[in-house]
DNA sequence: AAAATTTACTAAATCGTTTTACTAAATCGT
DNA sequence: ACGATTTAGTAAAACGATTTAGTAAATTTT
């Protein structure tokens, strides 16, 4: 039942004309192999009263290029990875390329078989937020030698990177609040392994030691009741600012104090590593550093351009600053 | 430079086999074509030696299908289409195939030559949620066979779709405010022609009509002070109650508000058709009517995997519940 | 008018798989 | 021991494009 799709082959056998010609022709080079006007109009009329569509595996099985980049993301709903995605899907289609978008979920392992599908597809390049450690990456992209942006969590040493300095950005933010606080209570969630987290609490530690401030970290858990209670307990125990590692246990932390009745920032200041756009409508509205997404993803395609140009340049790490974004809970 | 990938044929040649019988084996059907254990041992080791990734277009290219279905979305930035399109993307993969996601941003030239693009890959069928009216697709839809499915935006009346009836959930909505207002404003953004925007704003109107309450509607400027101007002149004309047509209305809606100092849910009440997960942790919290999104998107799959097998069943509408949140701003 | 060049094409190879049709050798049934 | 069947493969066509090498006819050059 299958109508099978109109090929270059049909358009030659309806006008009595070979498949090279009317190659020629529907890819514009019509002139460089002296075929006369007349064809070419004919062959032109005849593609699109036979509703032609080029077969792109033909052509990419042929071209050993498929002017596709994959760009493989840890968590898609997060509004952050969302506005790199379109970025970067523009960014490149703007520049001929079309974007193939996995999500990743987080999970190693669906990480490892997307990327794998990825390759595949003979992608001519990868854009890619690892999950975590890339250790179990490197086999795969051993397997292929195709260029690999990393961009907001860093791969290995040689690779290129564009993101931000986490431990620099998180060190520097201990002196962002009104006043300087006794003792900060950093939260993270899920998966404290991810590199991303673990730099930004490493700076954390770093700078509250040199400013002499006490800092604890909680992983706050999935359980609702437990993660009140792991809140509940630190704010007894004198904390008195909050940093978040990222937006999104920013609005779980917010969720609780709320649910606590704790107020921002009277009972407790609150800066989040990692802007949203809802923060600036919330009340008291959120204070938060921002990632500079719209240029890490810019920057990330601008890398890749120059990869596929030549691939042999070696690896460079391009850190951007964040922007502070001065709201009322700090 | 580019070293070009290990294909079937260095793997047939390093052994001195065929290349059929390295396909047979590799695709783990060298039994049923009579090959030894030791041969097939032996051709799974000279593969994983040589990392043997096999060429996907070739593969589709002579087996005419591609394992793929193509997502055509609106806007990946609004959490809603990005949950749809986390739950399509997983659905689907645990059903063999993947998901080619394109991202239109609404504008329909955009659409127009992805959705080319996605049918130049050979998709098997195609997920989208229309920008606007379909009539610039339907041509477009007509140069290929393959299987659509219309995602919470209609299609055409004999495709199928699945979503929610705008139009009752929106006259439903006017009955849950707990005072019966006076005065309703309506508020869209952007391109008001968007098929659920009027349909929603259709649904309003003939309710309030019913109801006899007095319903007025603005579509609200880019430039903000222009919109802060629009909804301070439409609450001095008596508006007690405002419904954002979509979440990121609501979210831009509750901006002005905050800034204007008008007090929700004291001032104006406000219920958003739409939900977003950062509505809970508002203060007020923002009641919402929730759209079924796991649903919209499951349904949808299940719709597409009966199509691929039979193409020929005539197109289904299905409409789904919607769910109110109660929160504390209505 | 013969040689050289240009014009207007075409035939066939190629990309890397899958799959059909075929074959030689081994084993089986009687 | 003879034909029949099974075993263990292989060769070659096919998918649909691109592209190289070639060619006959027309035109230009000398």
């Amino acid at each position: 039942m299958k109508a099978k799709r109109v090929s270059l082959d049909d358009i030659a056998k309806a006008l009595g004309v070979s498949k090279a010609t009317v190659s020629f022709v529907l890819n514009g080079r019509g002139d460089e192999f002296n075929i006369s006007k007349k064809k070419q109009e004919l062959i032109h009329e005849k593609a699109k009263e036979l509703q032609y569509v080029p077969n792109f595996f033909a052509k990419s099985l042929r071209q050993g290029e498929t002017k596709t980049i994959g760009l493989v993301l840890a968590d898609i709903s997060n509004p952050f990875y969302a506005e790199m995605c379109k970025i970067i899907q523009e960014t490149l289609y703007s520049k001929g390329y079309n974007t193939f978008i996995v999500n990743t979920n987080d999970d190693k392992e669906l990480e490892k078989t997307l990327m794998r599908e990825l390759i595949q597809r003979s992608i001519d390049g990868m854009i890619i937020s690892p999950c975590n450690t890339i250790d179990a990456l490197i086999p795969i992209l051993h397997e292929t030698h195709i260029p690999v942006v990393f961009s907001d969590r860093p791969g290995d040493e040689n690779a290129d990177f564009v993101g931000i300095d986490n431990m620099k950005e998180a060190s520097l933010l201990i002196g962002k609040f009104k006043n300087k606080p006794k003792k900060i209570l950093a939260i993270s969630q899920h998966d404290t392994s991810i590199q991303t987290i673990s730099e930004r609490l490493q700076g954390l530690k770093d700078a509250s030691k040199k400013s002499g401030i006490e800092l604890v970290h909680i992983n706050l858990s999935s359980e609702r009741k437990e993660a009140l209670a792991q809140v509940k307990n630190e704010l007894s125990n004198h904390v008195d600012a909050i940093i978040p590692l990222n937006n999104m246990v920013a609005l779980a932390t917010l969720g609780i104090l709320q649910e606590l009745k704790i107020n921002v920032p009277n009972d407790v200041k609150l800066i989040s590593f990692d802007d949203h756009e809802v923060f600036s409508f919330m009340t008291p509205s959120v204070t938060a550093l921002r990632q500079p997404v719209n240029k890490i993803a810019a920057i990330s395609v601008e890398r890749m351009m120059e990869r596929l140009k030549e691939s042999q340049v070696p690896g460079k790490h391009q850190l951007l600053e964040c922007e502070f974004m001065e709201r009322g809970s700090h």
